[in-house]
DNA sequence: TCCACTTTGGCAACAGTGTTGCCTAAGTGC
DNA sequence: GCACTTAGGCAACACTGTTGCCAAAGTGGA
């Protein structure tokens, strides 16, 4: 059942040109309940009292009764004790139930894959990983992610997922889950991955079984930008670094992942920092990505790590990000010399302003795949 | 009379951490009249009939017959004839009153106030141009800018004004309407402009009236985003370059401003395009700023737009942006070499996919500032 | 021990949203 | 002249958050 002018994960038929959808009665309970349901998530298992979710969404106590008993009784919500009295009656705790539903997030990366499950508070309760061969074409890899999720799902079914996220490397479309040309692999091109994994993950199980039930919704996305979304339901406008085979980089504004209009957002490692500078694999002159790997292709690291400080704090700079999450293999080489380089650089640029934070990426890009998954349950599109 | 949960333009003081707020009634009506007002506003003249509204909206006919209903009521919205028939009742077609309210925009530039009085359609019924000493400090300039309103205002006076924008060069808190270290003017730090300019707008006339009646909404906000909102209210991700005594950008993602936690986005003459290049006055080495304004110093300006272009290619990348609108008095200068050069520059990055669009700015920073005043009313932030 | 006070949070009635079912108006095309 | 199509309003409806009121469950002073 469709609700009119209600956005479902699924709804990807809407192009960004067109305004953003009317909203009705049930638009507005999905809202106020994401919004309630994020509040619980981020204050963890402690729990919060109505009145503190009545303070933060605006809405009246009476509105969260209604809100919470709702989601109590759909069982996204227990109790947590209650809490200190300040004069009067203690407020009764609620928090989320995490064991309420779970998430699988899959990171199809070129030579391996790994996959976790998480629970609605993004606690990994499981996890896989297997060799994958990225050039063995897109039926393989949609099977072998298919595997891993069914696999992974647990006594339930893959059927009973809250969602899954699958993120892989190079250009796709995140709206419509069709790849792009990804480097050394012209085969993918075209091709509509999300659907091949959404196909198997149905109930029938096998593909092509029309009108079966329907599966778990599948999200696509760039390994970037899961990278960036592992960082947690944190609101902050932040980026993500990716230093591995090349340099990618994943947007966070305010919370929300930025991919562009086509997608294309985060196009990090191909900015010139050198005008006229040696020549990069992608054409042009004086890459970021062609200066960084060259200083770790000759063991100088320090200048890698300043290279990717001085494209950082252009980044930084344009978006006003307020903090920099360092990762993929070259970091995991050397993160204090990477941390310490790029926290350098950024320090020189901000003018006695406050610095942005600089850390290595706490969770992988797998942890991230199913906070993308996660994600619209808590309100947020991404 | 505040409804609780609902956004108003004076809201500030939600900082960016919080949550969004939970919706009620008022928060739901106001998103689709502010909806269905903006798709009229884009239809322009030629109206839209009450089933082109719904089928843009997904909002059923008759939700949209209420809406619009409830807009003509309050004179926002008129007749606009009937549409021709295709094969039943002809749709009576229905545009935006654009007489109904007026904005006014100011740029209070470094040596200049011009200002521009628009209607609800954005088109410039009056402007106004006079000198203006930005050195003079922030009680003239405050001055300058009243006066500017109150002249261009219009037989209904300041306070019938649907709203106004006020850009002005320099960090600023949009959020709060605070003033930041504008370079050469220390005296500006610190200062609440656009709280100074509203007191000014009050039906008593004088500061400090205390209760007196309310003024129109006051926005306050970077000339650089002032300028990207002078593209009009289209919806797509584009980036404003100003070339004049610096370089700066503004941004625009999904057809909304964007800011930064800490009003500091746009920050683009200072990126490096050449690592440990000539020294730039900020400090720093290499910049864009330093390099294109040394270019254009020499009168080398294909070099300059060539830069420019270099720096414009990286931010595009990064934001995935569609768009990229040139402006700033060096611009003017040569509009066909900085649109070439740029044009260029883009051209090589693009990979063979597409390339943004390039063109000179087609309205100034005043009328851009007039338009951040009228956007609350078609339900964006900016 | 009692009692005033504070705070939590549910019940019931309410105002107001978009939706549904049904109707009339006003065209087209055979 | 008539069947058909499309636009758009009226009335009843389901469901939202809000308001007014009250009971429950604590604190703290007399």
């Amino acid at each position: 059942m469709v609700e009119r002018g209600s956005v479902t994960p699924d709804d990807t038929s809407r192009s960004s040109r067109d305004p953003l959808p009317g909203a009705n009665l049930g638009a507005l309970r999905g809202h106020n309940d994401a919004l309630v349901l994020g509040l619980l998530r981020a204050a963890g298992p402690a729990g919060l009292g109505r009145a503190d979710l009545a303070a933060r969404t605006g809405l009246t106590p009476q509105a969260v009764s209604k809100i919470t008993a709702r989601l109590r009784a759909e069982g996204f919500v227990a109790d947590a004790g209650r809490g200190a009295s300040t004069g009067g009656k203690p407020r009764t705790l609620l928090r989320l139930a995490a064991d309420a539903r779970h998430a699988v997030g899959v990171h199809a990366d070129r030579d391996e894959l790994r996959a976790v499950r998480v629970d609605l508070a993004g606690t990994v309760v499981d996890r896989l990983r297997t060799p994958l061969d990225f050039a063995a074409g897109p039926d393989a890899v949609a099977a072998a992610v298919a595997r891993a999720v069914h696999r992974l799902a647990g006594p339930a079914g893959a059927q009973a997922l809250a969602g899954v996220g699958v993120a892989a490397p190079g250009p796709l479309d995140w709206r419509t889950g069709v790849m792009g040309r990804v480097t050394g692999h012209p085969q993918w091109e075209g091709h509509p991955l999300r659907q091949a994994v959404a196909d198997r993950l149905r109930p029938g199980d096998g593909v092509g079984d029309g009108n079966g039930g329907s599966g778990p919704p599948v999200v696509l996305d760039k390994d970037t930008n899961a990278g960036a979304a592992a960082s947690g339901p944190d609101s902050g406008t932040s980026l993500y670094l990716h230093v591995g085979t090349g340099l990618g980089a994943g947007i966070r504004l305010g919370g929300e992942v930025h991919r562009g209009p086509r997608s294309a957002a985060g196009e990090f490692g191909h900015q010139v920092l050198l005008l006229d500078g040696p020549p990069c694999r992608c054409g042009g002159r004086g890459c970021a990505e062609v200066l960084c790997l060259a200083a770790v292709a000759r063991g100088d690291l320090p200048e890698a790590a300043r290279i990717l400080g001085e494209g950082a704090a252009n980044a930084v700079a344009l978006l006003d990000a307020d903090r920099v999450w360092l990762g993929g293999r070259v970091v995991q080489q050397a993160p204090e010399v990477f941390t310490a380089g790029v926290r350098r650089a950024l320090k020189a640029r901000a003018f006695g302003g406050p610095t942005p934070g600089v850390a290595t990426a706490r969770a992988g890009v797998a942890e991230g795949a199913a906070e993308l998954a996660l994600a619209p349950l808590f309100g947020r599109k991404a």
